[in-house]
DNA sequence: GCTCTACCATCAGACGTG
DNA sequence: GCACGTCC
DNA sequence: ACATGATGGTAGAG
């Protein structure tokens, strides 16, 4: 669930830590990408309604493959374009994220029985929509990706933990420029800069700054966490009647969760007194406390300790792979690897390509309130070790 | 009347060919 | 350039 | 053996 309706609350209130940017302007640049969302999303996309079932795309021993080809592809349109990505896979999920996960499993099931109770009835596009939300990864499909990445010539981390909290490391330590994910507990995680919409060619890339986005909210990096918190993340339970709206206010005023708790017993004693019910409800576990040491300082592998480094793919144990036990056909594979094939893979000199380029183009998102308030842009990004080497 | 929250259902890829 | 079937 | 997420519409409360 990441952190609820923290994307629309950033478009109303900090308008300006945006920008959109074309494919060119990542060129040369290191992404690190979260590799299981992206999964998910090939695995739901590449489903199919048949006649009397439906259709996923697997290998002949009946493993699911939908997530390699979006893998393959992506990774290619990336090589292609110059940019460089770091994939990176989710570990162990914390502890306090099980109350989460169950609820997430129990849906799953709902949506299997929804889907045999539509293919018995013959609703086609029903039986898609739900078989589509029990979709899984299992460790081979895992092991699968992560080996065809490998072939490719990309570096993957598996990370300990959460793989967003490990990109923000990536990304703090100048090892990556941005984080690549829709999810956007990133921030949460302190990702110097979040990139949203790879996943569609049909709209630009969207961009958030950190340091803009904290600067205009007026916010320290804590009370941006406690925000998150209130309203709602993955690992607690949120005070009920309270919102992002309503968090920001409280946040502004009483400074942490703390202080908001102190103000919530108050309101609530004084409705009490006039026999109404009370305005706000804190749950019986708020956990607020234990989510805050996950999101500041997360489980994660250090940055400086690792190495990145990007290869030349390896043909023919790839092809051997894909082909012989994944059924790709060959003239996929090489037709993709045509496309990268001019491309030094180690250097990327092609970030040169950058400073001719004029089709970036830097637009901030449609926002009424935000045209209205204000038409001032802020300033490029920081460049983030423009001549780093890894 | 307006703002905000809670809750519901829905959405989420890329290639190659014609 | 677009719609559509297919990718495995 | 498993662990992805956001968004849009709407009713109802304050």
């Amino acid at each position: 669930m990441g952190i609820h309706q923290l994307m629309q609350f950033l478009k109303e209130k900090a308008p300006n830590c945006f920008r959109t940017l074309m494919l060119d302007y990542f060129a040369g640049r290191t992404i690190g990408c979260d590799a299981s969302m992206a999964m998910y999303q090939f695995l739901i996309q590449t489903q199919s309604a048949g006649l009397t079932q439906i259709i996923e795309l697997t290998d002949k021993e009946g493993n699911r493959t939908g997530h390699l080809v979006g893998l393959f592809n992506r990774t290619l349109q990336f090589l292609e374009n110059g940019i460089k990505p770091v994939w990176v896979f989710d570990g162990k999920p914390p502890l306090l994220k099980s109350g989460e996960l169950a609820r997430r499993k129990k849906l799953k099931e709902e949506a299997k029985v929804k889907t045999e109770l539509a293919l018995e009835q013959g609703d086609m596009q029903q039986a898609l929509l739900q078989n589509q939300r029990t979709t899984t990864i299992s460790s081979i499909m895992k092991e699968d990706a992560i080996k065809m990445l490998q072939l490719m010539g990309c570096p993957v981390i598996i990370a300990p933990c959460e793989a967003e909290a490990q990109c923000a490391e990536l990304c703090r330590a100048g090892k990556i420029y941005a984080t690549a994910t829709e999810d956007m507990d990133a921030l949460t995680f302190r990702t110097p800069v979040l990139l949203r919409g790879f996943n569609t060619k049909k709209e630009p890339i969207y961009e958030i700054i950190y340091d803009d986005m904290i600067k205009e909210l007026e916010l320290t990096y804590e009370q941006f966490v406690d925000l998150c918190i209130l309203c709602g993340c993955d690992y607690t339970e949120k005070i009920e009647g309270i919102g992002p709206g309503t968090a920001y206010k409280l946040i502004k005023e009483y400074k942490s969760i703390e202080g908001i708790l102190e103000h919530v017993q108050k309101v609530n004693a004084e409705r009490e007194k006039n026999n109404q019910n009370p305005k706000y409800t804190v749950p019986s576990k708020f956990l607020y406390q234990d989510s805050r040491e996950l999101f500041i300082t997360p489980l994660v592998q250090k940055g400086d300790e690792l190495q990145l480094t990007w290869n030349k793919p390896d043909v023919d144990n790839l092809k051997k792979f894909l082909i012989e036990e994944k059924g790709f056909a060959e003239s996929r594979i090489d037709n993709g690897l045509k496309r990268i094939a001019k491309k030094d893979p180690a250097g990327f000199q092609s970030r040169l390509e950058n400073f001719f380029g004029k089709t970036t183009k830097i637009i901030h998102p449609n926002n009424s309130k935000a045209k209205a308030k204000s038409n001032k842009k802020t300033e490029q990004p920081q460049k983030s070790g423009g001549k780093k080497k890894i």
